[in-house]
RNA sequence: GCCCCUGUGGCGGAACUGGUAGACGCGCGGGAUUCAAAAUCCCGUUCCUUUGCGGGAGUGGGAGUUCGAUUCUCCCCGGGGGCACCA
């Protein structure tokens, strides 16, 4: 029995897809474009499971596509700078450069190993300087169009990576990666004005509609428009006023106290003169934004001493509450308390003994008698002790007192966003430099178009502490090119979050020196049409890209605002997990046949967790087509997936047996390209129905993504082939038709052995360079078809009938089933329910 | 707290817009082949009941709509995710 030799044939297959550069493409006007992206990988060593998976999807919507017809753009490169480089060099000793560089390596010829249809010539690094070059370009483009500014402004700091954070990458007010509470400071940075398109970007998450519902949901809550007004409340006894960002306007007269952040300019200036107060806000301080002291934190509160003036009510004051649960960084950073119509208002009411006003009341409730007890009442109603307001509904309300303060020239109503621009500037050495130079004369001046890139200097330290562009000797001092006198270059680096927000463009046209692209090229090939990757950058990564795309076309750089049409977010890798008698997490291979392990729950693979697979063991024990096989049976790519070692063997068992009945025929096939037999046996019949049937079934799911159910139908197709009686009229002929069908339809998830058995089965054009199979539409439809037969309901047998057969003889052949007869006990049919070619209820 | 997703055999998962629940695979049981094993092949495999034919129950739980519900509606329970004093 001949085995499948995995090993040579693999290896065989990638050097002639490499020599043939069958996978490099140009624009083609005489085509439709197809360009599917997967999320470009960290250089961080190895690929991991989730790469296989991730990219394994993506290498079958590309080799599917390309059957199909398109001219398929299917690039790779990496997202190379970043902070484990420089952990890196300080642990080894070795140079950021290096490292990345090596790690490059090491992963390209993995990804290689897995037989992925990239075009490699379009391989990209964003650390190279022939990369990161254009995007200094962009970013003094953007500096120009004002899309950029500088602004001293609390940051989160990061106390272990020494590095400020994005609000985005803090998580449950730690650092994203470091895991270690955030501290708050103070420092100069660039931002990017995201916010001058947050409409925009919440307005085109509806037309996204290739994109999953819950990416959508997700955006849209962190742009978080809400539309409110803006009051501005008289200051007794100041000449200022109090400016106050609310959603609930009309609510207004039942405002019982006004509310404003811990770090508010005004809570800060009566401190000065107030120690409690001042206590207060070190108190709110050290709760910090950290979310177990938030969460179990009671609304706190502390008089500033300080009043308002109501805008509506002449002669009543509210008194000015510095509060805990008011955030300086949304809206205004000061609120109006209306306890009776909002919780927290009602809490912090109760607690420091405030007036509870209804100013709201159901529609079929009594106004005099409505009363608020511990549960604020927040549905839509009529409006009650709100003096003109009274009887009208919120919506009414809202519009009416935004009118009047719009003509009292005490407020208006206005938009307000969660969203806030985007902090780019870090205080790293491995990113991109930031392309401005600091004179002492001129300012801020940026560097000139002709000077970039600036180029990160390779020759540097990490033994002191801080960031090493700071530390080199040179690199920093250059001539202002405005006024030629010594000055200083930035020494803050771009989040790498820029990098990635861009590069689906470059691949566009990888190798453009002069520009990141070209408009024709980006025009042609843009937007991408399917992107894959994780779901963790369902707001980060995937908001900044668009923004970045938004940006560049406001720029000149291309046509598009939209960067990725169509996505898809995988689910994560998980193994079970084992631990010893003592608790201490094993590996798989340590824990296999060992005393007194405990099998946990199947959890992500996790270097912690101990529970991680290496593909490399994996894809020499089984080779590629087998893993990728594995990856893409059973779950469904947005779910997560179990790694099972029988579920490998079952994928390694379908490949040698597909190799069997390919090599090793159960009866002799006829040639290649032989005409269909003039009669076909009844088996062989259906043999060639149920060939056309899976063709146009797994066109559907792999055009829908559903990878599983396309493995499901080759295997089912698989099976029926295995079972052909050799002596039925024209079962070769079939069973030649049934093979070349399952080879070409498992050729984007198997290439390798399906190129090998393609050329077994006699052809000498490349199964990648065959066009998809056809489908006979004649042999989609069956001439008869099994119907259910129900009474009351139940199942009580089938019937085979011809499709489209007449009612009343359905109805007939239904009623004179034995088990029906049985089954209606001596009672006539009170109604017979006929479906045509589904079923037949006969209620009784 | 708010919002979203999800719950089907021992397991992963199928089931088109309401129409034969459990495709396909894994695991398990039995058998063939073998000196023996590996590999391979065949049969069985939701549960209860029945010697077999059958019968009954069944898609987290409870109600409802319907001739008919995994699918639609409402309530409850479990699991997962996002956001969070967002005014």
């Amino acid at each position: 029995m001949s085995r499948y030799n995995f090993k040579e044939t693999e290896t065989r297959w990638q050097a002639v897809w490499e020599d043939k550069a069958t996978f490099a493409v140009t624009e083609d006007s005489s085509k439709p474009k197809y360009y599917v992206l997967e999320m470009f990988p960290y250089p961080s060593g190895n690929i991991h499971m989730g790469h296989v998976r991730n990219y394994t999807l993506g290498d079958v919507v590309a080799r599917y596509k390309r059957a199909r017809g398109f001219n398929v753009l299917h690039p790779m490169g990496w997202d190379a700078f970043g902070l484990p480089a420089e952990n890196a060099a300080i642990a080894n000793n070795t140079a950021p450069a290096t490292w990345t560089r090596d790690n490059i390596a090491t992963m390209r010829r993995q990804l290689k190993g897995m037989g992925m249809s990239y075009d490699w010539s379009r391989e990209l690094a964003t650390c190279e300087p022939k990369y990161y070059k254009h995007e200094q370009k962009m970013f003094l483009d953007f500096l120009a169009a004002d899309l950029v500014y500088r602004k001293e402004s609390w940051v989160n700091w990061d106390p272990v990576e020494n590095t400020v954070l994005a609000n985005e990458q803090v998580i449950d007010g730690k650092g994203w990666r470091s895991g270690v509470d955030v501290e708050k400071r103070k420092l100069n940075q660039w931002f990017l004005k995201i916010t001058a398109f947050a409409d925009d970007l919440l307005a085109e998450l509806g037309n996204l509609n290739r994109w999953p519902d819950r990416v959508r949901l997700m955006q849209e809550n962190w742009i978080g428009r809400s539309e409110g007004a803006f009051i501005r409340f008289d200051l007794v006894g100041r000449d200022d006023r109090l400016d106050v960002f609310t959603t609930r306007h009309d609510t207004i007269f039942g405002a019982s106290f006004m509310a404003v952040a811990a770090n508010h300019p005004l809570s800060l200036e009566m401190a000065e003169k107030n120690p409690g107060l001042k206590d207060f806000i070190a108190e709110c301080a050290r709760l910090g934004t950290s979310e177990a002291a938030i969460e179990t934190a009671e609304k706190m509160g502390f008089d500033t001493g300080l009043r308002v003036r109501h805008p509506f009510i002449e002669g009543k004051e509210l008194p000015v509450y510095a509060a805990n649960f008011v955030l300086m960084e949304y809206g205004t950073g000061a609120i109006f308390g209306c306890p009776a119509h909002d919780q927290r208002d009602l809490d912090f009411a109760r607690k420091y003994g405030l007036e509870v006003v209804p100013v709201v009341a159901p529609k079929d409730a009594d106004a005099a008698s409505f009363d608020i007890g511990t549960v604020a009442f927040t549905d839509d109603g009529l409006h009650i002790n709100s003096d003109f307001l009274d009887g009208t509904t919120v919506a009414d309300g809202k519009a009416d007192i935004a009118r009047r303060l719009q003509a009292a020239g005490t407020g208006e109503p206005t938009v307000n966003y969660r969203l806030r621009d985007w902090g780019v500037s870090r205080q790293r050495y491995w990113g991109c430099p930031i392309p401005v130079i600091h004179c002492g004369d001129c300012g801020i001046v940026p560097v000139p178009a002709a000077d970039l890139p600036v180029a990160l200097p390779e020759d540097i330290s990490f033994d002191g502490p801080g960031n090493p562009l700071e530390n080199h000797p040179t690199w920093k001092t250059v001539d202002c090119p405005q006024c030629a006198k010594p000055a200083q270059r930035e020494t803050d680096t771009f989040d790498t979050f820029f990098e990635s927000s861009w590069y689906f463009a470059r691949f566009t046209d990888a190798q453009n020196e002069d520009q990141g692209f070209s408009r024709a090229a980006a025009n042609y090939w843009l937007p991408v049409d399917q992107y894959i990757g994780g779901i963790e950058h369902a707001v980060l990564h995937l908001l900044y890209s668009r923004f970045f795309t938004r940006a560049l076309k406001q720029c000149g750089y291309l046509d598009i605002k939209e960067p990725f049409a169509g996505l898809m977010t995988q689910g994560m890798i998980c193994h079970e997990t084992y631990r010893d008698e003592s608790g201490k997490w094993l590996t798989p291979e340590q824990a296999e046949g060992r005393a007194g392990v405990t099998i946990g729950r199947s959890e992500k693979m996790s270097k912690s967790k101990m529970n991680v697979v290496d593909p490399e063991i994996i894809i020499a024990a089984y080779g590629a087509d087998t893993a990728r096989l594995f990856m893409l049976s059973d779950s469904p790519p947005d779910r997560d997936l179990d790694w099972t070692d029988s579920g490998v063997d079952g994928a390694w068992r379908y490949m040698n047996r597909l190799w069997r009945m390919i090599t090793e025929p159960k009866m002799a096939l006829p040639e290649k390209g032989a005409g269909q037999p003039a009669r076909l046996s009844q088996s062989a019949e259906n043999a060639n129905r149920a060939i056309h049937k899976t063709v146009a079934a797994v066109s559907g799911d792999l055009d829908k993504f559903h990878f599983n159910k396309a493995v499901a139908r080759i295997r089912e197709l698989t099976n029926l082939l295995d079972d052909l009686d050799p002596s039925a009229g024209g079962a070769p002929w079939a069973l030649r038709q049934g093979l070349e069908a399952v080879v070409r339809l498992i050729g984007p998830m198997l290439p390798h052995i399906a190129e090998e058995l393609w050329r077994e089965l006699g052809h000498d054009v490349m199964l990648s360079d065959t066009p998809w199979p056809d489908v006979d539409e004649t042999l989609l439809v069956d001439d008869t078809v099994t119907v259910a037969v129900q009474v009351n309901g139940k199942l009580r047998g089938t019937l085979d009938l011809p499709k489209g057969v007449d009612a009343g003889v359905a109805e007939k052949a239904a009623l004179e089933l034995p088990r029906v007869i049985e089954a209606m006990d001596g009672k006539s049919p009170r109604k017979v329910v006929i479906v045509a070619d589904r079923i037949i209820n006969v209620v009784i």
